[in-house]
RNA sequence: GGGCGAGUAGCUCAGUUGGUUAGAGCGCCUGCCUUACACGCAGGAAGUCGGGGGUUCGAGUCCCUCCUCGCCCACCA
């Protein structure tokens, strides 16, 4: 413990960046973020487990507010649980990133003025494992600074040895039942990356583009005639292998079965009749591009139609499948945005282009480099969703797994009805490598856990596939793999699956906690976790999301460096109501933190007045203080703290659903961390620093024994509201907290971040007395702030008050040299009528307080303000009296309702009593 | 095209099952460096609750409709 000298020497400034290291240090040495699966009561140890998995950020970012904030509201709840007493687990980690990674170690090469093919694929990944050695973590590294209590000992990476083990097992797991199949047809493919995406993957984005009117002349037909088809993508045409109608369109009908000529091409397709087509769009001919669209891939295979591929994977033309000579030499190599001007330009010349309209539609982007993909047949593995997403879906219904705020399961649920397969192969080559081997020799396809050497039917030479997996294939199994999965007999995994909450972004519901939850049920037969709690996004002022390319953004260390991680976390979790998007200004960093650092500094000055006034001394505990030795300010300060401890409680919601699943009264409650964190805020700077911690001083200054009970009851207070605001603050907290008077009889805990969390403390006294009683003080001292602040009285200009009460007159007098003091005052009680030229005031009990006002203001203009207030009243009595009047209202409207309102009218006469009291004392007569 | 959310004080947002004088923080105005704190203290101004209609004794809250913004989903080329 410090000593004495040590506590009065707290610097008058706090200064963050002097203690956040050293104290994060401290935690770390004494291992409390590290859980123990022996203490998990689920391995017979004494313990509930409480376990979040961190939403692994890519092992190339950098931190941004968007991980500030999820890992802050990460950190408060587990924070807030290790207090509780559960064994608390949160598991962090990283993500290998193939699309992202991959892209990043090509854009070093190409400023290196080379490319991967130079290096080829061995030294691409040996080059790529090297830069993530160096540079991979760092972000985990900048979680520290903002407090992010994770067991760091558990540290995943999704490319790992041990985590890879996982994902070999889940593909065969599930190629084995079944689940997983290689499938030809037309993927999103992504030109700039070289690699299939997944649906997910492909972001739609409504665009102006045009819709290409253009004659297929008819064969054999008179006068030219010809079939207009209406295309966006004209530059596919040269793959077009029919044109089709809708069976039903007598504008057509007599022509299905014809042919037309497809120009340029110069090549004769049928016309043929399709349900797809919808005679209602466009001129309702549709040009067939099997291998260049989705719908017209599923009408190519009813036809039984060849499916020419027009277009590298680049996206530049070319004649590259069944396509025989369709792409003109002109054409050959030349980009497909550059070939649809250019084919436009062509059919305009030969007048096939019969018009062009402005068309608004969705496109498909690559969600890592935003190029427009480009729908292309080819033979990729799939995943089965539908019997995994069963499971998934049954969940959420049945309460197993709530989804914060509500209405995300909605989106949830519409999803998982309509899901398609998953496409998981990428032709890339940072990843997983698809554990498949083939046998050129008798053909055959082998597909296994451990690495495969030789064909096991023939011994022939085998080479394995080239794809490597999605990177989400890894993801999904991040809550099992982190946790020792596939070994079943894992300690960890017994211990801590399933989780508890899941904390992330809306944006990541589909491609990760969707699938996790059925990677959960798949492969552990749970779900993964109880509650999902998707938080917001960071936006500047604009509302535009905070974004490095955008220049919006705010680097958190910055913020951790000027205003302390506590300002950070504070803001962050005091400024986000549930699911709403966090708006901070990047132009202003003082605006939008300069609330939680001043909040920070309000704690530490309460904290030098403490240690100053109190020392370190041990205090009584409060729990031997006797119900005479109490004063009103110790019993209204603990009543209140009794209540903002069952407000915090009640905000934060239960931690579990109690049977395993959510019942609907407590489902959608809970994890209300911003009015938690205004409770705790509110009781803090509003009730103990403002009102308890004033009325302390008179009396630590007057020694003896009530100095004692003050000195006892002010630490406890401040002790438990410290605890309420450690998950949220836990820097300044600990800080403080280490250096406050512990209780002679209690035992000190180390941490505060182990210290255990508030519970209401039994009160034996009668609470709702002594907070009426504090308050009608409170009253009295705002009553003489107002006739000061009312009349422009100097604070130097002493004023004498004279309070006159019958019912509370010992009241008063007890607690006169308070109102003095916080009124700046000096107070008589039981003192003069009220007369002309006095100011009046009566609180709610009745009590009257007087003081004159003789040459110190001008009454005349007082009066004036009176006599409206006055007016105004009465206004609102009439209006109040006709309610009770109606008969309507009185006759339909609940008793209590009613009852309410008669009572609040006889409040009202009383007021305007005591208003026209107070009129008369000023303008007198 | 389908679905969802939002529109309340200058800004960011609370407003429980309809109950009658709509709240907070920031900002703004006034006065104070009162011996924990000017990153502070005290006092104050400020809202036709997006528009219109309806239900009701009573609507920010329920219903209908329109407007504006945002998000998610989608194989009409």
């Amino acid at each position: 413990m410090p000593s004495t000298d040590e506590l009065r020497d707290l610097p008058a400034q706090y200064n963050p960046a002097d203690t956040e290291r050293a104290i994060y240090q401290r935690w770390l040495d004494a291992g409390i973020f590290a859980a123990d699966e022996k203490r998990s009561s689920r391995n017979g140890g004494d313990r509930t487990p409480f376990v979040i998995v961190m939403p692994p950020p890519n092992v190339t970012a950098v931190l941004h507010m968007g991980h500030g904030l999820n890992n802050t509201v990460q950190d408060v709840i587990v924070r807030w649980r290790r207090m509780v007493g559960d064994e608390a687990l949160w598991v962090p980690g990283t993500d290998h990133a193939g699309i992202a990674t991959q892209n990043i170690i090509e854009k070093q090469l190409a400023a290196e003025g080379r490319n991967k093919a130079d290096l080829g694929r061995e030294k691409f990944v040996e080059r790529t494992i090297a830069f993530v050695e160096e540079t991979g973590g760092e972000i985990l590294r900048q979680l520290r600074a903002i407090g992010a209590s994770a067991d760091w000992n558990r540290t995943a990476y999704t490319f790992s040895p041990e985590l890879s083990i996982g994902v070999r097992e889940a593909f065969v797991q599930l190629y084995e039942r079944g689940l997983i199949y290689r499938g030809h047809r037309v993927i999103h493919w992504c030109p700039r990356c070289l690699t299939s995406l997944s649906d997910e993957e492909a972001e739609h984005d409504e665009e102006t583009g045009s819709l290409y009117h253009i004659a297929y002349p008819i064969v054999g037909a008179k006068n030219n005639a010809a079939l207009t088809v209406a295309t966006t993508r004209p530059e596919t045409m040269l793959g077009d292998v029919a044109v089709a109608v809708h069976p039903d369109d007598d504008r057509y009908k007599q022509l299905i079965g014809n042919s037309v000529m497809l120009p340029i091409a110069d090549v004769e397709i049928p016309v043929i009749a399709d349900e797809y087509v919808d005679p209602s769009f466009g001129t309702g001919v549709v040009k067939i591009t099997p291998a260049h669209d989705p719908n017209d891939f599923e009408v190519g295979k009813r036809h039984s139609l060849a499916m020419p591929v027009v277009m590298s994977p680049d996206g530049t033309m070319a004649n590259v499948t069944d396509a025989g000579q369709r792409v003109p030499p002109e054409l050959i190599g030349i980009d497909r945005f550059e070939a649809r001007v250019r084919i436009v330009r062509t059919l305009e010349k030969s007048k096939r282009l019969i018009k062009v309209e402005s068309h608004q539609h969705a496109v498909r982007h690559c969600y890592r480099c935003d190029t427009v993909v480009e729908p292309r047949l080819s033979d990729q593995w799939f995943v089965k969703m539908e019997p995994l997403a069963k499971p998934a879906l049954k969940a959420v219904r049945d309460g197993t797994i709530r989804i914060l705020p509500e209405r995300w399961e909605a989106v949830y649920i519409n999803w998982l009805e309509n899901i398609r397969d998953w496409n998981i192969s990428r032709q890339l080559w940072w990843g997983h490598r698809i554990p498949v081997w083939y046998c050129d020799r008798c053909n055959c396809q082998i597909v296994s856990r451990t690495d495969v050497s030789a064909c096991e039917k023939c011994g022939g030479e085998v080479r394995q596939d080239d794809d490597v997996l999605d990177t989400w294939f890894s993801s999904w199994l991040f809550p099992i793999s982190t946790l020792g999965w596939p070994d079943k007999s894992s300690a960890a995994l017994a211990a801590f699956y399933p989780t508890d909450d899941l904390i992330t972004a809306p944006e990541i519901l589909f491609f990760w906690v969707a699938r996790m939850i059925m990677a959960g049920f798949a492969f552990m037969d749970a779900a993964p976790f109880h509650t999902v709690y998707l938080h917001g996004t960071v936006r500047d002022m604009n509302h535009v999301k905070m974004s490095k390319s955008l220049g919006n953004g705010i680097d958190p260390l910055d913020v951790v460096h000027s205003y302390g991680a506590d300002a950070l976390r504070y803001t962050v979790i005091a400024g986000m109501g549930m699911g709403a998007d966090l708006m901070l200004d990047p132009k202003d960093l003082e605006r939008s933190f300069s609330p939680g650092r001043n909040f920070a500094t309000k704690l530490w000055n309460i904290g030098r007045f403490l240690l100053s006034n109190i020392g370190s001394e041990a205090v009584r505990s409060v729990d031997e203080l006797s119900d005479k030795e109490l004063t009103l300010p110790d019993r209204w300060i603990l009543a209140r703290l009794n209540t903002t401890i069952l407000e915090c409680d009640t905000a934060l919601g239960p931690a579990r659903p109690e049977k395993g699943k959510w019942r609907p009264a407590e489902r959608y409650i809970g994890l209300r961390l911003s009015e938690y964190a205004e409770s705790a805020r509110r009781f803090v700077w509003n009730e103990l620093a403002d009102w308890y911690l004033e009325t302390t001083k008179t009396r630590i200054a007057g020694g003896g024994d009530d100095a004692q009970v003050a000195r006892a009851v002010l630490t406890h207070t401040f002790d438990y509201a410290l605890r309420l605001l450690h998950p949220i603050m836990p820097f300044i907290t600990e800080t403080l907290w280490q250096r406050l008077p512990v209780p002679v009889t209690a035992e000190r805990c180390e941490f505060l971040a182990i210290a255990p969390w508030p519970i209401p403390t039994p009160l034996s006294r009668d609470d709702k007395e002594a907070v009426a009683g504090f308050d009608l003080v409170r009253e009295a001292i705002g009553a003489v702030r107002q006739i000061r602040s009312d009349y422009s009285i100097a604070p130097a200009t002493s004023i004498d008050v004279s309070i006159r009460s019958s019912r509370n007159g010992k009241l008063f007098a007890e607690h006169s040299p308070v109102i003095g003091r916080l009124s700046r005052s000096v107070v008589r009680v039981d003192g003069q009528s009220p007369s002309a030229g006095a100011a009046h005031a009566v609180l709610t009990d009745g009590t009257e307080l007087i003081v004159p006002l003789g040459g110190i203001v001008d009454l005349k203009k007082e009066c004036g303000k009176l006599r409206a207030e006055l007016e105004q009243l009465d206004k609102q009595l009439d209006s109040l009296s006709n309610r009770l009047e109606n008969e309507g209202f009185t006759s339909r409207a609940p008793a209590h309702v009613v009852e309410a309102e008669r009572k609040k009218k006889e409040e009202w006469i009383k007021r305007r009593e005591q208003l026209s009291a107070k009129v008369k004392a000023v303008c007198g007569g």
